[in-house]
DNA sequence: GTTCTAGAAC
DNA sequence: GTTCTAGAAC
């Protein structure tokens, strides 16, 4: 094997307490929820179901898998990672305050077709600006828009729909959803299509501090303010421009 | 999933 | 000539 491409698998059979604090944000009694170990925005985790039963290494292996095999054993797994992923959702709403000052929006959903073996929920900020976003197939696999990212709201609606629509979007074929992985590099703010990945991620870098400084003028809080007459705030942001690539 | 690198693109 | 992409990985 090339790499470890059933570390998650792994990880969800273990105790969390057998977890180091640098791979486990926190866990339930269903879920562990990890840093990914390369994070495609500022913030990006995954949410893995504990391998307990009913389920198993089997069952559990990825979302097609999990959908074809018992509806409402797929529905218990998703609404659990669901509740779970809410509440880390909340955990780091308050670290972007903390460390940002304010929040901006967060995308929770699955790859259509996963690179990695074991179920993995993702949950990554609405920026895609990171250094280990490095390629057309990275970008376009998060890109809320290209269809290949699969939105857990939409995931969770396919259990309330007509049983042959259900049947329809569990299929995920491969076929169908890897072209989309070579589609033109679109810019999720504005559309605007950039010919390269150096110019795209530029141009997120841009679009990104256009959120930052909209969401800093148009809630002045109390240390933002500070910090800005201090000049605390602009140190951190050269920082941040020179070590992404 | 990443790393490496040949050769395409500019 | 340099930048950038995209396929192989023994």
């Amino acid at each position: 094997m090339a790499k470890n491409m059933a570390i998650f698998r792994t990880w969800a059979q273990k105790q969390p307490s057998s977890l180091s604090p640098d791979i486990l944000l926190t866990h339930t009694d269903t879920s562990m929820t990890v840093f990914d170990a390369y994070p495609k925005s500022i913030f990006h985790v995954l949410v893995l179901p504990r391998i307990l039963p009913p389920l198993t290494i089997t069952n559990s292996s990825d979302l097609k898998t999990l959908l074809r095999e018992d509806k409402k054993l797929a529905k218990d797994c998703i609404q659990n990672l669901a509740d779970d992923a809410a509440k880390v959702k909340g955990m780091i709403e308050d670290e972007m305050v903390k460390r940002f000052g304010f929040k901006w929006p967060i995308w929770m959903g699955f790859h259509a077709v996963p690179s990695m073996v074991h179920l993995h929920l993702h949950i990554l900020s609405a920026d895609l600006c990171s250094p280990s976003m490095k390629n057309k197939k990275h970008y376009n696999s998060f890109h809320p828009k290209v269809g290949f990212f699969l939105h857990l709201d939409e995931v969770l609606s396919w259990f309330d729909a007509e049983p042959s629509y259900y049947k329809t979007m569990t299929k995920l074929d491969k076929t169908q959803y890897e072209p989309k992985l070579k589609e033109p590099l679109e810019c999720f703010h504005c559309g605007k299509e950039l010919k390269n990945i150096p110019l795209l991620k530029s141009h997120l870098q841009d679009e990104w501090d256009k959120v930052a400084a909209r969401a800093k003028k148009a809630i002045p809080q109390t240390k933002r303010a500070r910090d800005e007459e201090t000049g605390e705030d602009e140190p951190a942001r050269k920082k941040q421009e020179s070590t992404a690539e």
